[in-house]
DNA sequence: TCTGGGGTCCTAGGACCC
DNA sequence: TCTGGGGTCCTAGGACCC
């Protein structure tokens, strides 16, 4: 049934009815970037793996190419499953097989640059999804009369700067743009026209809504919905009862509806740094080890971001895979590597005696920038050290919490 | 398929305050 | 002895995304 008023594909009266969207998702990038380093990967199978070391088995697969993709290799999946399926070059006799490369951000990062600065030079506001990922308001470059043209454009001009290709979907909305650049991929380029939406998206298997994933996907077949136009025809009172707020959040989606503005990301909300053993352990002495090595890494990275954190937080994931997180906020916003790395290892010793595969370390509660707004003008030759407001860890609160904490906190997860 | 790493958002429950 | 309601902050866990 339908809720009957308004036309799909926008929400009237946000002020978002009109807007031109383009989502533009470079094809398995990890494998991209190594292909332009190695000419001779081109038409290979290619795999990316992370958490892995050449001549290892252990780690996950970050990206796959689409050769590697046709026997059954795929993203997130264990190293030595995607061997099985596909073994190295190097070792196989005869048959097929994939040349595995370990993750090198620097790298991909150096190539993202360059597509970056194409999308800035394309729209008014990009928002960045990940390193191949963003959405483009273009509504006040182009036209939908044109606007295929102006997708294959965008698609050339990454293309010309970074030598990888990009499948683009456009769309009044930011996850139909999404679903859309998803469509025709590799090299893909799908419009979907205002008021054809809902559409667009009936015949889709519910998992292709962006919000849905395995757990939701389950549960929503089992409520037989099974496509996006059955999820779109439900009662959202019963999707919200069943899942909460993002079950209405879904249930819009598949109709076409959602009002996000396509804006800039702003500052991350948390840093975190985790790592795996090679094989569990219970070592406690090794944990630790490993939480001194995470809490520093996090705590610099924080700095060079100049970023303070008013929570630390540790990650534990006991085998088979039980995550346990555990955090503690301190009374102000610090820049204190040594203070991550004592809070990291109290809140480890809870889990003394137990077998671990994985620890990460965590800070949240950001504030970024000089420590506060009143100083102004530039910060040339500062030395950081304000010696006012930025709390030492004295543990018990004292006077000098400093104001306006946002109440947001994030969590680990 | 025995599972990597970096994030975001939502929910629920308890502490505490008025 | 049983009893209100609202609000904020914090922790922990879970789903999801790339």
């Amino acid at each position: 049934m339908d809720g009957g008023d308004g036309r799909p594909g926008t929400l009237p009266g946000t002020g978002t009815e009109d807007r031109i969207v383009v989502h533009v998702d470079v094809d398995c990038f990890y494998a991209a970037c190594e292909r332009l380093r190695d000419p001779a990967l081109d038409g290979e199978p290619v795999v990316v793996g992370m958490g892995f070391e050449p001549g290892e088995t252990h780690g996950a697969v970050a990206t796959a190419s689409y050769e590697a993709r046709e026997h059954g290799v795929e993203s997130a999946m264990g190293i030595a499953a995607a061997l099985d399926r596909l073994p190295r070059v190097a070792d196989a006799e005869e048959g097929p097989a994939a040349h595995y490369r370990p993750v090198d951000m620097p790298f991909y990062e150096s190539v993202a640059e360059d597509v970056k600065a194409v999308l800035a030079d394309l729209a008014e506001t990009v928002r960045e999804v990940s390193i191949d990922e963003a959405y483009l308001d273009v509504t006040d470059r182009t036209d939908w009369s044109v606007v295929e043209g102006f997708a294959r454009h965008v698609k050339q001009r990454v293309a010309e700067a970074a030598g990888v290709t990009a499948s683009v979907g456009v769309a009044p909305t930011m996850s139909a743009a999404k679903v859309a650049s998803d469509r025709e991929k590799p090299d893909g380029l799908v419009v979907v026209r205002p008021g054809e939406v809902r559409e667009f998206f009936a015949d889709l298997d519910v998992a292709a809504i962006h919000g849905v994933g395995p757990v939701t996907a389950r549960e929503l077949r089992e409520m037989d919905i099974e496509t996006a136009g059955d999820l779109a025809a439900a009662d959202p009172a019963d999707l919200r009862t069943a899942f909460g707020e993002t079950g209405r959040e879904v249930w819009r989606r598949a109709r076409g509806v959602d009002p996000r503005p396509v804006e800039p990301r702003g500052e991350p909300k948390s840093l975190s740094r985790e790592s795996a053993f090679g094989e569990a352990t219970d070592d406690y002495d090794v944990a630790r080890e490993r939480v001194r090595n995470l809490a520093a890494d996090v705590a610099r990275r924080a700095t060079e971001r100049d970023a303070r954190y008013r929570t630390i937080g540790v990650k534990v994931v006991h085998p088979p895979f039980e995550v346990r997180t555990r955090a503690h906020s301190l009374p102000g916003p610090v820049d204190d590597p040594d203070l991550v790395e004592e809070v990291a290892l109290d809140l480890l010793a809870e889990f003394e005696g137990s077998t671990v595969r994985k620890l990460g370390v965590r800070v949240a509660n950001l504030e970024f920038g000089a420590d506060e707004q009143t100083s102004l003008g530039g910060f040339a030759g500062d030395d950081g050290e304000e010696a006012d407001a930025t709390a030492e860890s004295d543990a018990d609160g004292g006077s000098d919490r400093p104001v306006g904490g946002q109440t947001d906190l994030g969590d680990f997860g």
